[in-house]
DNA sequence: CAGTGGTCTAGACCACTCC
DNA sequence: GAGTGGTCTAGACCACTGG
């Protein structure tokens, strides 16, 4: 079993420093951080340490840093609350990113054969058992996404479909030896099929934005292909990127 | 100015052990790259050192670690080429990303004064002088993405349209002092504009993949807003997250 | 147990910015 | 020149994996 051991003192620094920030401690100093000396000295830590915990606020987008001038905080517009905003950097299931009342309805769970394409997305053989399952998710009783996965048999060998009524994610990561670690994503516009009209309630012209998101454990193999369509206009999706 | 040293040793380890990977140099080895002391050894540097570089690696995806067991390549699928790839990580400019011809036609070049939205997206007052372009991108002579862009007069007081015509990005980067760092993209399925539908050849029904980018520079300031429509069945926008 | 990666230290030298 | 962050070292101890 993996252990929990999630507080090295790089962590513990980050976690702080970041929220120092959404609490606007730094304002009063045109946004600036102190530098790292002296912070090694308020967390009695090496500069390494702290350089660690601040290269994570720098790749999250909150702060930046220039030699010869210090740390600064990047204050950014959050707009558009009505729309639920799914964030690169989480890895988090559908119902950790909202606070709203999250329903999850199974539509199809069925056993099929890999084809050639999903044999190869999964990593597994063609014609190797696959659960396929689909479920309509909404919030508020209104109909948000359509969650499309398939999965091998090997991994669980008998899914139960009371599993997929809640945090299908929570149930991995508590029931399985290897934890989620990552996640790649494909992000597409597409054109409704006749399966999100029905159930997502779209009219003819609407497009949903399609995530194919492939899920892999920390043992490097894949988890899951799940190809979710959300509904066009209740979902952005949001990602920071920097020069390498 | 800044200057461009980009060589630090960590990078080279970086770009060295990213190449042997696309050579498939791993695969012998199940897949398993050496560990950290004999990189060490080979590199002529410390622990950390590999560990920097090979965490620029991990960042990416293209492999995993696990303690007491090693460092594994993670071959992913690649597939549908006959679509372009976009990728989370690379802030390139769109003639960087293709091989194929790629044209650009400016639709647009005008003065506005900056509204509300404007004003808070760009960090500038309300009123100011913005110039707004919009450009139309082709591959290949197939009409591809139309870009619209907003940005204070502030950065660049006279914008000849010749830079418009080539890389915008490029003319950015060896025009101002300080350079493009970073940005922040928020993506969404779109129903198409009448200006989509007319310069990008859609159907009605065809929808758009949105990018709103948000483009820093190195001294925290936003350079411009960039609205991007690409077609929906000719772009994929790809990005790999892991758990924290 | 030996081998692996994860964290951390206490320094060092360097490049850049501003005065 | 003083202050900042960027890189790098040579070690150290720890947690996890597999035999």
């Amino acid at each position: 079993m993996d252990k929990d051991y999630d507080s090295p003192k790089y962590k513990i620094v980050y976690n702080i420093i970041k929220q120092r920030i959404n609490d606007g401690h730094y304002i009063s100093t045109n946004n600036q951080i102190p530098d790292e000396l002296s912070l090694c000295k308020e967390f009695k830590s090496s500069r390494m340490t702290i350089k660690k915990a601040l290269d994570l606020l720098v790749a999250e987008g909150l702060i930046y840093r220039k030699r010869g001038l210090g740390s600064f905080v990047l204050y950014k517009n959050r707009e558009n609350s009505s729309v639920l905003q799914i964030y690169d950097q989480e890895l988090a299931g559908f119902s950790e990113i909202t606070d709203n009342t999250c329903t999850t309805k199974v539509l199809d769970l069925e056993l099929i054969f890999a084809d050639e394409t999903l044999a190869s997305k999964l990593g597994v053989s063609i014609q190797e058992p696959l659960y396929k399952f689909v479920r309509l998710r909404s919030i508020d009783s209104i109909p948000f996404s359509i969650e499309t996965f398939h999965m091998s048999t090997r991994i669980v060998p008998s899914l139960n479909i009371d599993y997929l009524n809640n945090s299908f994610f929570t149930f991995i990561d508590q029931n399985l030896e290897n934890k989620i670690v990552s996640s790649q994503r494909i992000l597409r516009a597409c054109i409704s099929t006749d399966i999100d009209i029905k159930y997502l309630q779209l009219q003819a012209d609407e497009p949903v934005l399609e995530i194919e998101d492939t899920i892999y454990l920390s043992n490097g193999s894949v988890l899951a292909l799940c190809v979710i369509h959300y509904v066009y206009n209740k979902v952005e999706f949001t990602t920071y990127a920097q020069r390498k």
